[in-house]
DNA sequence: TATAATCATAGTATACAAATAGGAATTGAG
DNA sequence: CTCAATTCCTATTTGTATACTATGATTATA
């Protein structure tokens, strides 16, 4: 039950780029060292996010990834849901492919879509700029988005 | 963000013992028989639940397997947890040995602890004998406890 | 044309998941 | 007192996913 280093280093590159956003291209050379991820795995994990449409990428000198959209545009679930696949606690809730024949007569399915729900429901009402604001209102801290 | 079969089985093997329960003991290959799952796994899964002390087990001829307490005793949060280990989305919610140093400016651990609050909300609310009553309701069903 | 960056693909080490296997110890029944 | 059924204990195996690293091609700017 665990978040991989894929999904939090795609919520972390997300917010890095929305704060330290000045409309240039920010290269991950500099996501790099502010976050202390290897510019290597951070092209691996951006590379999903540009083809989701969520940052848009520019090849070259002086060139970079800045978000596509506004950060309250993107809610974590999507950010987490790309990276990480489903969020569903077992597999039989994802999707049809698979379905399980004891689903009927399963005591617990409904508890596991207990479970999916509260997750759902948290990563989906969080956006990029909710936890900005609320991090710059808890520490004193202002970032500029 | 998935249980494993650890967790997932010794669920159902709880849940197993408690709809089946005469006051015998009750043996695993009956368990194995009903849930389909190989006696030798269930094995190592109800050792841990032994040992907890949730189960209690007797050796030999007419021997087997009976619930220590009430099928509401046991939530779905201690089972998982003794079988999956924490359920915290991320490493640094999980005692003092996984502290991260990152934490005072972390802007995403907030967010974890929601997450992580969402889970045990659900989990530690619900009882073998909750899973079991809502069974019973919804499908007519009436399984004896 | 040099440099800085993205883009694409492949490779690797490690850990964890999901079991299976073999046998010793115990208990109850005949 | 022995046999069969069962738990108990410890190892081993197999497969898959995680978390990266590595190499090189392509593109854009100065």
């Amino acid at each position: 039950m665990k978040i991989s280093t894929k999904g939090r280093y795609a919520l972390r590159l997300m917010l890095d780029l929305a704060i330290n956003n000045t409309g240039e291209f920010i290269p991950l050379k500099l996501v790099s060292e502010r976050q202390d991820i290897s510019v290597k795995y951070l092209e691996q994990i951006i590379t999903v996010l540009v083809k989701a449409g969520y940052v848009r990428g520019l090849r070259g000198s002086k060139g970079g990834y800045k978000l596509a959209g506004k950060p309250e545009d993107y809610t974590v679930g999507m950010i987490l849901r790309l990276t990480e696949g489903s969020l569903a606690p077992v597999a039989c809730l994802e999707g049809d492919t698979n379905y399980c024949e004891r689903a009927d007569e399963c005591i617990t399915l409904g508890l596991w879509k207990e479970l999916y729900e509260a997750i759902n429901n948290v990563v989906d009402n969080t956006t990029l700029a909710d936890l900005i604001e609320r991090y710059n209102s808890k520490i004193g801290n202002d970032y500029c988005i």
